[in-house]
DNA sequence: CGGCCATTTGAAGCATGTCAAATATCGTGG
DNA sequence: CCACGATATTTGACATGCTTCAAATGGCCG
């Protein structure tokens, strides 16, 4: 599918099941006055809905939107349901990537709720490279970034502006670089050291 | 168990599973300086770890702490998640309540990422107020309250003091009422509308 | 080359945080 | 039942991190 499109809209019932084989989307929610919280960036190797195989007939809370072109897998919600339904090693699988999920959205709770505006950036640019290195998808710190400012702004619950203001910083002080759709890490240590005080 | 009692503690394998029949718990995890963000407050009904049930032998990411002295019921977790792990009556309402948490945390992140501190606390007092009625604890409103401010603000990624300040708002405005480990919804459209724009 | 969109920078305002002290409430022992 | 100390709430004054508005700069694509 293009950049751009909305995959699952809110209240619509899931009719398939898919998993990113290449590009970046989103998943969001919009509260009044258009204001838009992005509660996680969906990378390839990621399931998107992962929540519908849990139950039935159930419409979605959420939105999910492309960031880039995407390339999918289609699965049967039905069948995947069905396997996750019995014991086994794929329900061994699903169990602790929900598990994971679960613990990662606490995570993500407290760095917003608790951590200053450079420590929740230094935070998420450090957990995009390790799910991007997880996957092949980083090189020495360095990877593909299509998002824009605007989106971790909304993820993280700042503005743009001072999105920027913070990357500025981190790059005068030679932490990262970006640009053109790119973002490296240059120090790693430093930046995990502002994301753990702040 | 009493008042304050640690029920988990961060990295430890749970050995039971519980629910709880009486009092107020929450969940929470600390960042450095002494940081603590409440994940969720469990109330009556609830059950205090149902990820636990999820995978086994996995460390907690997160704490729980009793607020008040609470009564408890025990379960076997390995029989519980025999329970879970085949199709039946018990695996739905387990998916059911798990799905209802991810929505419920979604929406947790929206508000504390995107919402002003009146709206955080109004969302917050209306949930409470919903969870309680739904379970018969909460009668015209007005229920018993034994969190305090601080309670409050490591909720929302506020201060005491602020929510203080706002929650003395609410009081002059008479749309809640609130002392004496109580609480009570004057004016539940009123609320409900500042929940929302904010 | 020109237009569009994203990034960058500046200036000013405001929501919320911090510090500190006064007041109210609660639990406990005399 | 009262008095006391400890803990929670309330209030004030001030500091600051972040937002908002606005405009300039830069990159990309037709």
């Amino acid at each position: 599918v293009r950049a751009q499109h909305t995959l699952v809209r809110v209240g619509e019932l899931p009719a398939t099941h898919y998993t990113i084989r290449s590009g970046w989307a989103f998943r969001y929610v919009t509260l009044p006055e258009s204001r838009r919280q992005i509660l996680e960036f969906l990378l390839p190797g990621d399931s998107i809905s992962l929540e519908n195989l849990l139950c039935e007939e159930r419409p979605a809370a959420h939105a999910v939107k492309a960031l880039t072109a995407l390339v999918l897998c289609v699965f049967d919600p039905s069948e995947m349901r069905e396997l996750v339904r019995r014991p086994g090693k794929q329900q061994e699988t699903f169990c602790t990537t929900v598990r994971n999920h679960l613990d990662t959205m606490d995570r993500r709770l407290a760095d917003v709720g608790q951590r200053r505006a450079s420590g929740r950036i230094a935070q998420l640019l450090l957990e995009l490279e390790g799910r991007l290195r997880a996957r092949g998808l980083s090189e020495d710190g360095g990877f593909e970034f299509p998002a824009r400012q605007e989106h971790l702004a909304d993820a993280l619950g700042l503005s743009q502006v001072h999105v920027n203001r913070i990357l500025v910083g981190f790059r005068k002080d030679e932490l990262i670089a970006f640009g053109r759709g790119r973002m490296k890490i240059l120090n790693m240590q430093a930046l995990t050291s502002i994301a753990l005080e702040d």
